[in-house]
DNA sequence: CCCCATACTTAACAGTGTTAAGTTAGAAGC
DNA sequence: GCTTCTAACTTAACACTGTTAAGTATGGGG
C-alpha cells in the first residue's frame, strides 16, 4: 500500500507528527511517549516518522522548542513589569518557577533530566537554547543589581549560577516530589526567592 | 537443566545479584541497568532474579539503600565537627552536596527522578527513607539556629524546605548539566550555602 | 526408594527505538 | 498516451527492554 489518501485537512505531516507528539508528551511525559503511539495517533506507520525526524530525540526537541520560547517570553514579559533592577529580577525568577510548575514535563526534559536524552547530541549544547536565553536575562539582572548597589559586588557568573541553583531547586522539587509534605506552595516559592536575593543584598 | 553447580564461592544469590546490579548501576546509571545484563554478569538466567526480587524497582531500591545509609552517616558525622549551630548546619549541607556529586547515579534515582521509578510503590513514601533522615537533621539545625538567635524566627518547615531547595538545586545542576560552563565547583557550592544561610540570618 | 519442594531453566508476551527493503502513486520526459 | 523515475509511504525485521508462565533437574525428608 502506498501513501494515505490526501484529504483536505492535510497539513504538513511533519507538523501533524509534532502536534500528536506534543499531546502525548504534555499529558504523560517522555517515558510514555513512544514512536508507535504517535504513529497510531496520526494514522501512519511508525516508520513514517523517521522520514521527517532523525530519531525520537529530534522529535522531542521540536516539541520542546515552542515551550522554550514560551518560557523565554514569560520571563521577558514578567520582567517588563518590574519597577527597579531587583524587582525586574524577582519577577523573572517567579516567572521561571511558575513556568516549570505549570509545564512539568517540558521542564523535566529541558532542565531536570537532559543528560542522555535531549540536547546531548547537539554540539552547541546551550548555545541559543532556552536555558541560555533565560540565563542571560538573569545575568544581566545581576549586573544591574550590583551596579545599582543593591547586591554586593562579586563574580556575576557565580552569583547568577547561585540564583539559578535556588530556583531550579525549588522548581524541580515541586515537580518531582509531589508526595512530599511541602508547606503552602506560593509561600515556599516566595521564601526561596526572598532568601536567595536577601543573601546577596548589600 | 537444573540449578548451577554450587561452588565454594557461593554466597547468597540475592547478595550476588545486588553486588552485580550495584556495579552496573554505579558505573552506568539506571537506564543502562537491565535485568539481562545483571543476569549475564552473575551467570544466571534473567528470570532467576525474579525469585529474589519482585521487580527491577525493588532490586534498585536495595542497591540504593546502602548509599542512603552512607548519606545519612556522612551528614551526621560532618555535623559532629561543627562548632556552633550554624556551623553544624553548614557542615551538613556541604556533606549532602558532596555526597550527591560523588554518587551521581544514586542521587539521581533518589532525589532527582524518583517519580515513577523508585519509592513510588511505597505507601510510606518518605517515612524512614534517607531523605527523611537527612531532612530531620536539617530541621533540627534550623530550630537550633532560630533558638540561638542566628536565624530570624519563622516557620521551621518552610525554612528547612527553602534550604533543601537550594542545596538540591546546586547538587542536581552539577550532576545533570555537566556541559554547562559552571564557575569553579567548590566556590559555587560555597556561594550557594553562604547565600542561602545569609538570607536567613537575623 | 520414592516423592516433593526448591531453585533454577527455557520460551514467550508485549513493548521499545530503529533500519532495510518493498510498494505505490503521481510527476516528468518523450 | 506511455514509460520511467522518485518521493512518500509501507511491511518485516533486528536487537533490545521488563516480566510471566510453564517446564526441569536436584537434593532432602519420609
Amino acid at each position: 500500500m502506498g501513501p494515505r489518501a490526501k484529504t483536505d485537512t492535510d497539513k504538513d505531516l511533519r507538523q501533524e507528527i509534532i502536534d500528536a507528539a506534543r499531546e502525548i508528551f504534555v499529558a504523560e511525559g517522555y517515558d510514555h511517549l513512544s514512536m508507535r503511539r504517535v504513529a497510531e495517533k496520526i494514522g501512519y506507520s511508525p516508520t513514517a516518522i523517521y522520514l521527517h525526524f532523525r530519531d525520537k530525540t529530534e522529535l522531542l526537541r521540536e516539541v520542546c522548542e515552542e515551550a522554550f520560547i514560551k518560557l523565554g517570553d514569560a520571563i521577558a514579559s514578567a520582567r517588563r513589569t518590574g519597577k527597579d533592577p531587583l524587582d525586574v529580577m524577582k519577577k523573572g525568577l517567579f516567572a521561571y518557577i511558575h513556568f516549570g510548575v505549570a509545564n512539568p514535563h517540558h521542564y523535566e526534559v529541558a532542565f531536570i533530566s537532559p543528560k542522555d536524552k535531549i540536547f546531548r547530541s547537539d554540539e552547541s549544547s546551550y548555545e541559543g537554547s532556552a536555558g541560555q536565553r533565560a540565563f542571560e536575562m538573569l545575568s544581566s539582572s545581576v549586573t544591574d543589581c550590583i551596579a545599582a548597589g543593591i547586591f554586593r559586588p562579586g563574580d556575576v557568573a557565580k552569583i547568577s549560577q547561585t540564583i539559578w541553583a535556588s530556583i531550579h531547586g525549588i522548581t524541580s522539587l515541586l515537580i518531582m516530589h509531589e508526595k512530599f509534605p511541602f508547606v503552602e506552595r506560593e509561600a515556599l516559592i516566595d521564601s526561596v526567592v526572598e532568601t536567595t536575593v536577601g543573601g546577596l543584598t548589600a
